[in-house]
RNA sequence: GGAGAGAUGGCUGAGUGGACGAAAGCGCCGGUCUCGAAAACCGGUAUGGGGGCAACCUCAUCGUGGGUUCAAAUCCCACUCUCUCCGCCA
């Protein structure tokens, strides 16, 4: 959520960076009704100050053996109902005025790219060139199935299309993956480790983002009211609601390993092949609630949390800074980091690191105790895959082929796979 | 799923319809004392909104939403959540 303050300061201001997200001029509305709220609200609150007073009065009296007469009483009865009626115009306003904050994404910060679409995001910086491979290199769609590792006919059985199951190898190397980037994170790079629910509740979406604009993209429990999260940001962002986190605790930094469920209705047909692109998944994430004034920094700091698993991985990768039509809702700046799949010949985006400033902690009431005292502030929260397993199952199935259809596993995987290779073989099954 | 108990400030915990944003204690902050600290004593200590250059004024908030009343933490209704016991169960 914007703060409003913000908005009718700086009008202009906000409607030209809504502009470049591709939003129309959402905030007339708005302005319009912070002005009539502010004035319903003045003159309530005066009403009520008068019936306050005199009820006050009246009690005094009452306790000195007087009595009160009908007729005060009628006269307050009548300035109850007056103060009454204008409450109920500042709450049917304030609702409105919620809907349409709810919808407004986050204003870009100065400096990330203008463009409508990922066309206008700018490549940054690149580690390694795609290999030249003296052999013709497999996608990880016919590589996973002859080695046995990938199942997606019996997937698709299960659960329909973008479902898949992994098998032997297959999920053994997750959980490598899974463990090592875990480790790396808790013990080189300060985060902590929590596991969390899959579903929350409505509010919870809403406090990330997720609702009440993307309701397509997730998976919804109706009779409970649940949500199958996209992200572990979801519940991540929430852990503080409504909480006030005291002085000296930030920065505070989670990495959570999820399921990720996504209905992806805005990509069909996309990505149709292999587990680029699927329903659920498993992925690593960091998140952090850092102090407004070291966002970015702390950011460019995540990023390279993110690109070190890359780089321990042996991956060739390159780093995106997203355009303004290309970011998330609820970011200001975001970079990508894509890795080089040798078998598909494309680069995978694997991680997708922001700086969401104060919108999420807004959206979800999280303030922290700053070190001089002082009214309450709001954080900075800041999120990134570190990294999201399929791809990177996709990126080392594919680069790590041999000539005979085996898989070398990279170096610093073998400790957590307790083996250096997957073996070429025909699936029995 | 069945039965019962409860929800009040950072925490514990009082609160006969009127002086209650709320006793007391703890915690925290500041001060006195001290070489320094502890103890003791004194003072301060919720959040959000509206107005004001400011001092400050004012409104709202005692789980949530309704209701009764001139007036609700307190009375009435509904809901939610938490805890305990029983049942079922990974």
């Amino acid at each position: 959520m914007l703060s409003i303050e913000h908005i009718r300061e700086n009008p202009d201001e906000v409607r030209a960076a809504l502009k470049t997200r591709g939003e129309d001029d959402s905030i007339t509305e708005v302005l319009e009704l912070d002005t009539a709220i502010r004035a319903t609200i003045t003159e309530r609150d005066n009403l009520n100050a008068e019936r306050n007073r005199v009820s006050k009065e009246l009690g005094q009296a009452r306790s000195q053996g007087q009595e009160v007469s009908e007729e005060a009483r009628a006269q307050m009865r009548e300035i109850g109902n007056q103060a009454d009626a204008l409450n109920e115009k500042t709450k049917e306003m304030g609702n409105r005025m919620g809907e349409l904050m709810l919808t407004l994404p986050n204003l870009p910060q100065s400096g990330v790219p203008v463009g409508e679409d990922e066309t206008g995001s700018i490549i940054i910086r690149q580690n390694g060139e795609p290999p030249v491979m003296d052999f013709e290199p497999k996608p990880h769609w016919d590589l996973g199935e002859e080695l046995g590792i990938i199942d997606f006919e019996r997937g698709t059985k299960l659960a329909g299309s973008r479902f898949y199951n992994l098998v032997d190898y297959g999920p053994k190397l997750e959980r490598a993956l899974i463990s090592f980037m875990l480790d790396l994170h808790t013990n080189d790079h300060g985060y902590t480790e929590i596991s969390l629910p899959a579903v929350v509740k409505r509010e919870i979406m809403e406090g990330s983002g997720n609702l009440p604009k993307f309701a397509d993209n997730l998976y919804h429990d109706d009779e409970d009211d649940l949500w199958l999260i996209p992200t572990a940001e979801v519940p991540i962002t929430n852990l503080y609601r409504d909480e006030i986190i005291p002085a000296n605790t930030l920065p505070l930094k989670y990495v959570a390993q999820t399921p990720c469920f996504r209905r992806e209705r805005a990509s069909a047909g996309r990505d149709t092949r292999g587990i680029k692109r699927v329903h659920q998944f498993n992925k690593v994430e960091m998140y952090q609630f850092v102090e407004p004034e070291t966002s970015n920094d702390e950011l460019d700091k995540l990023v390279d949390h993110a690109e070190d698993v890359c780089r321990k991985l042996g991956f060739t990768y390159r780093v995106l800074a997203l355009c303004t039509g290309d970011m998330g809702f609820a970011s200001s700046k975001t970079y990508d980091i894509e890795v080089w799949a040798a078998g598909c010949q494309e680069w995978l985006e694997v991680s997708s690191c922001s700086n969401c400033t104060d919108f999420q902690a807004r959206r979800s009431n999280i303030r922290y105790r700053s070190e001089e005292g002082g009214r309450p502030r709001i954080p900075h929260t800041l999120n990134g895959s570190g990294l999201a397993l399929p791809r990177v199952m996709i990126a080392i199935i594919e680069n790590y082929q041999q000539p005979d259809g085996s898989v070398v596993i990279p170096e610093v995987l073998r400790p957590y796979t307790g083996f250096d290779v997957i073996p070429a073989k025909k699936a029995t099954i």
